[in-house]
DNA sequence: ATCGCGAGTATTTTT
DNA sequence: TACTCGCGAT
C-alpha cells in the first residue's frame, strides 16, 4: 500500500505521546499501517503488550493486525488486547462474571436466537392482535438495552400501548435470557459498561490495566461503545482514535457520527491529525470520490489527493436491466482475466444482498469463480444452526431456545404436546427444560405418559453421552460424536435430494471448521505460551467445545473471507469497508436502491447513503465501474429505475459514460407496460446496429485496446427497447442464445425427460431426476455421477443429452 | 404426529 | 419471485 517511508502526518500519529488524539484518516491513507506502527512503537518503547487495548471493527481486522505485529514483535504480540467491542466485552465478562451475577460459561444469543425467544414470549403472553411482531419487539428491546434502561424503568416510562407491551416483553425476555444462562449481543457491551458505571473499584482496576487505548473505525461507534471506551481509557486518558467521518455508514444501528465530529469537545487537549494523502486510488477515482462527498454538510471536511499519475477514467454505464448489468460485469472480468488479471482483484459491490443473484448467475455462466460475503451466512444455514444448537445444549442444557430447536430434529417422537408438557413441568419445578432432561430425568414420569417420558430420557442420555465435559472435550471430537450418535445426515437425506447434497456439504464444512479451529488453537497455545489469550480469560481448554462456541458466536462472514483464494468477491457496500480492489464494479446505482428507498426520509439519511456510495468508490485502486439499470425486477415484477441522484454529482471530466443511447431513449419515452413480443425482432435489428459497437450491447469500451472476448451470442442480443421502454422482456428466445446451445435444449420445456442421461460442462454426466417449472424457468434436477444431485436452470446450464 | 399445500410476506445495511 | 409459516388433512 503505502511506501516504505511514513509521510509526515502518519509519522506524527505514530509518534503521538500521551493524551487524546483524533486521526481523521481518509480512505486509503494508510490508517491500518499507522495503527500497527504505533502499537509497535509503544511496545518497543517498553509498554507491556497486555496494557495496550485496540478495538477493531471486525475480527478479521484484528487478526490481520495481530499477524503483522507478530511478524515484527514476535510472540509477545499475542498478549495484546486486540478485538471487536464484542469480543473484548466477552473477555471482560468471562472474568467479571461474579460481580455481575452471571454464569461464567454463558451462552451467546445472536439475532436469530433472540427472535426465537421473543416469538415464544409473545405467544406465551397472548397479546392482543396487531401487537408487536418479534422483529418490532426486538428493535425496541435493543433500544432499551443499548440505553441501559432496565425493564422496570422501561415499564414506568412506557408511553402508549406499544411501548407498554414492549416493556412487558422486555421483562420476559430478560427472564428468558437469564434462565437460559444466555447473553445477547448487546449484553456483551452493556454489561461491562453497567459494571463500570456502578462499581468504581472494578472500573479503576480495568482502566489502570490499559495504558493505551486505540480505536479503529471510530466513526462507527455507538453511544454504548463510546461509554465503554471512555471507561477503559479513564485512568490515563491515552485515547487514540482513528476514523473517517465520511465513511460513517452504521447510523442505522446506532452509530453516532457526532462522536467523531465532536471528539475534540469531549476530550479537551485533543491533537487532531489529518491523513489526506491517498495511496490507493488513481486520480479520476479520487476526483469522483471528492466531488460526491463534498455534497455532504455534516463532515469535518477533507480532500484526498494522490501523486499517482492519472489513470483510466471512471466508467459510468447505463444498462437495460440487472441481467445486462451482470452481463457487463462478467464479460468485463472475463476479458481482463484473459489479459492476465487475477480474479481476486475484482469486487462487485451492491447496496442489498438481493442484487447478488443476477451477478451470480452471470458469473456462473462465464464460469468465473466468486465468493459472496454476507447474505445467508454460513452460520445461519439451517443445518449448521441445527448442529450448533445441539452443541449449545450439550454445553449448556439451560439453553432453551436451542433445545427447542432440536428437541424433535430429527424427529424422535417428541411432538408439540410432549414439548409443551415438558416446558410446563420445568416451569413448575423452576428448572430449565434441558436441565430436567439431563439431570432430573426421573421427574419426567410424574407428568408425562410413560412413552413420552422414556423418549425424553433417552434424549437426555444421548446429550450427556455425546459430551459430558464441554470445557475440555475438543470441539471437533464432540461434533463427530454427535454426527455419529444422531442420524442427522440421514435426516437431511429425507428432504429434497438437491438440498440434501448442499446441506451435507455444509455439515462437512462445519466439521472442518471445528477441526481447523481446534488445530489453530493448539498451535497458538504451543507457540505463544498462552496464545492470543495471554490472560486465561478464555473459557475451558483451548479448542474445547466451549471455546469453539464462543468463537463461532462472534464471527462475522467477512472474518472468514478467503483472501488467498483467487476468486471474484461479491458483497454489500457495508461489508466492503476497509477493503481495496484493483477493479471495482458498483452496481445498482439507482434511486430507490442507492439511496435506498428506506433511507430517504431526511437529509441525514441521504448523507449516510452518499457516504455509502463514497465508501464504494474509494475501494477501487485503478478501475471503477459504476452501473445503473433502467429496469430492475423486484418482488417478481419489473420496475423502471431512475439513475441515482449521486450520478449527477460526478465530475464530467473524470468520467466516461457508456450506454447513453439507452439512457436518452428511455428517459424520453413513456413506460409502455408489457413489451410486445411481436415487435421485438424489428426493433432489435434497427437498434442493435448502432449499439453494437459503441452502445450498450457492445460492452467493450472504445479505449480498450485488448482483443475483445470472442463474441458470445449474447453480444448480439439487441436491447429490447425502443421509445417506450419495454418492461417485460421476451425471455425464452433470448436464453436459448445465452446458453449458446441450439434450440433443442431450451425450447418446448425441454427435450428433457426424467431418466435421461445428460452431460454438464463442469459437473460431468448424470441422470435427470426431476423436472420443475417450464419454459425459460425449467429447472432440471440431475443426479450427477459421483457429484450428487444439483438443481439447474435449464436455460443456463447448457445440458446436453447423451 | 407428520406431511403437504396454500397463503402471505419479504429486501436495507450487521457486530 | 421465493421462502417461510401455519393450518388442515391423514
Amino acid at each position: 500500500m503505502a511506501g516504505l517511508q511514513l509521510n509526515t502526518s502518519q509519522q506524527e500519529a505514530v509518534d503521538h505521546g500521551p493524551g487524546p488524539c483524533l486521526v481523521i484518516a481518509g480512505a486509503g491513507s494508510g490508517k491500518t499501517r499507522v495503527l500497527t506502527e504505533r502499537i509497535q512503537r509503544l511496545v518497543k518503547s517498553g509498554v507491556p503488550p497486555w496494557s495496550i487495548l485496540g478495538f477493531t471493527f471486525t475480527n478479521k481486522a484484528a487478526g490481520e493486525m495481530r499477524k503483522r505485529l507478530e511478524e515484527n514483535l514476535g510472540p509477545v504480540a499475542s498478549r495484546l488486547w486486540l478485538g471487536t467491542f464484542h469480543s473484548i466485552g466477552v473477555r471482560i465478562l468471562r472474568r467479571e462474571w461474579q460481580a455481575l451475577g452471571i454464569p461464567q460459561d454463558f451462552t451467546i444469543y445472536d439475532a436469530d436466537d433472540q427472535l426465537s425467544l421473543l416469538k415464544r414470549i409473545i405467544k406465551g403472553l397472548a397479546l392482543p392482535e396487531g401487537s408487536l411482531t418479534p422483529q418490532g419487539a426486538r428493535s425496541l428491546v435493543e433500544k432499551y438495552k443499548s440505553a441501559l434502561v432496565d425493564p422496570v424503568k422501561a415499564g414506568e416510562h412506557a408511553e402508549g400501548f406499544r411501548e407498554a407491551q414492549a416493556a412487558r416483553i422486555y421483562k420476559e425476555y430478560q427472564r428468558g435470557l437469564s434462565q437460559a444462562q444466555a447473553l445477547d449481543f448487546t449484553d456483551l457491551i452493556a454489561l461491562p459498561v453497567r459494571l463500570f458505571d456502578s462499581n468504581k473499584h472494578v472500573r479503576k482496576s480495568w482502566a489502570k490495566r490499559f495504558e493505551y487505548v486505540l480505536v479503529d473505525e471510530f466513526q462507527d461507534t455507538n453511544p454504548l461503545q463510546m461509554r465503554f471506551i471512555q471507561h477503559l481509557s479513564s485512568a490515563t486518558g491515552n485515547l487514540f482514535v482513528v476514523g473517517d467521518d465520511d465513511q460513517s455508514i452504521y447510523g442505522w444501528r446506532g452509530a453516532d457520527i457526532r462522536h467523531i465530529l465532536d471528539f475534540e469537545t469531549h476530550f479537551p487537549g485533543t491533537v487532531l491529525i489529518r491523513l489526506e494523502q491517498n495511496y490507493r486510488s488513481t486520480k479520476p477515482i479520487l476526483a469522483v470520490a471528492n466531488a460526491v462527498i463534498s455534497n455532504n454538510t455534516h463532515r469535518k471536511g477533507k480532500e484526498l489527493w494522490t501523486d499517482r499519475e492519472e489513470g483510466q477514467k471512471v466508467r459510468v454505464v447505463s444498462v437495460l436491466d440487472e441481467e445486462e448489468e451482470a452481463e457487463v460485469i462478467a464479460r468485463r472480468i472475463k476479458s481482463q482475466a484473459a489479459m492476465g488479471s487475477k480474479l481476486r482483484d475484482f469486487a462487485v459491490l451492491y447496496r442489498t444482498h438481493a442484487q447478488s443473484r443476477a451477478v451470480e448467475a452471470s458469473l456462473g455462466r462465464y464460469r468465473l469463480p466468486y465468493q459472496i460475503i454476507g447474505g445467508t451466512r454460513f452460520y445461519d444455514r439451517k443445518e449448521v444452526r441445527d448442529l450448533l444448537a445441539y452443541l449449545k445444549v450439550i454445553a449448556n442444557p439451560s439453553d432453551t431456545v436451542s433445545l427447542q430447536r432440536i428437541l424433535n430434529v430429527p424427529t424422535r417422537g417428541i411432538g408439540k404436546t410432549s414439548e409443551a408438557r415438558l416446558i410446563d413441568l420445568a416451569e413448575r419445578r423452576r428448572l430449565a427444560p434441558g436441565v430436567v432432561l439431563t439431570a432430573y430425568a426421573e421427574i419426567l414420569d410424574e407428568d408425562l405418559p410413560a412413552s413420552a417420558a422414556r423418549k425424553m430420557r433417552e434424549f437426555g442420555r444421548l446429550l450427556l453421552d455425546i459430551s459430558a465435559a464441554p470445557a475440555t472435550d475438543p470441539a471437533p471430537q464432540v461434533l463427530e460424536k454427535l454426527l455419529d450418535k444422531v442420524p442427522y445426515v440421514d435426516y437431511l437425506q429425507g428432504s429434497d435430494p438437491v438440498q440434501a447434497q448442499v446441506r451435507r456439504e455444509n455439515v462437512e464444512e462445519l466439521l472442518s471448521a471445528a477441526q481447523s479451529f481446534y488445530e489453530a488453537r493448539l498451535s497458538e497455545t504451543a507457540k505463544g505460551g498462552n496464545g492470543s489469550n495471554g490472560d486465561m480469560d478464555r473459557l475451558g481448554q483451548p479448542g474445547s467445545l466451549l471455546d469453539f462456541l464462543t468463537d463461532v458466536a462472534l464471527v462475522a462472514d467477512i472474518d472468514k473471507m478467503e483472501a488467498r483464494a483467487d476468486t471474484i468477491t461479491l458483497m454489500t457496500l457495508h461489508n466492503a469497508k476497509g477493503l481495496e480492489y484493483e477493479t471495482v464494479f458498483l452496481c445498482g446505482v439507482e434511486e430507490q436502491l442507492l439511496p435506498h428507498a428506506m433511507s430517504c426520509d431526511d437529509e441525514g439519511e441521504i448523507e449516510e447513503e452518499r457516504r455509502l456510495f463514497y465508501v464504494g468508490v474509494t475501494r477501487a485502486e485503478s478501475r471503477l465501474w459504476i452501473l445503473h439499470a433502467m429496469n430492475r425486477r423486484r418482488f417478481g415484477d419489473t420496475l423502471s429505475c431512475a439513475p441515482s441522484r449521486f450520478l449527477e454529482e460526478l465530475p464530467e471530466e473524470w468520467i466516461e459514460r457508456e450506454g447513453q443511447e439507452v439512457l436518452a431513449t428511455a428517459t424520453l419515452g413513456t413506460y409502455g407496460g408489457w413489451g410486445a413480443r411481436s415487435t421485438y425482432a424489428d426493433k432489435s435489428r434497427g437498434y442493435g446496429k448502432t449499439s453494437n459497437r459503441n452502445g450498450v450491447s457492445s460492452y467493450s469500451p472504445s479505449s480498450d485496446s485488448a482483443p475483445t472476448q470472442p463474441r458470445s451470442p449474447i453480444a448480439n442480443r439487441a436491447p429490447r427497447i425502443n421509445k417506450a421502454v419495454q418492461v417485460l422482456k421476451p425471455k425464452s428466445n433470448e436464453f436459448s442464445q445465452v446458453s449458446g446451445f441450439d434450440d433443442d435444449v431450451s425450447q418446448e420445456d425441454g427435450g428433457f425427460r426424467v431418466g435421461m442421461r445428460v452431460r454438464h460442462a463442469s459437473l460431468g454426466d448424470g441422470v435427470i431426476h426431476k423436472l420443475e417449472g417450464g419454459g425459460d424457468k425449467l429447472r432440471v434436477i440431475v443426479m450427477f455421477d459421483g457429484v450428487g444431485a444439483r438443481k439447474l436452470l435449464a436455460r443456463v446450464a447448457g445440458l446436453q443429452p447423451i
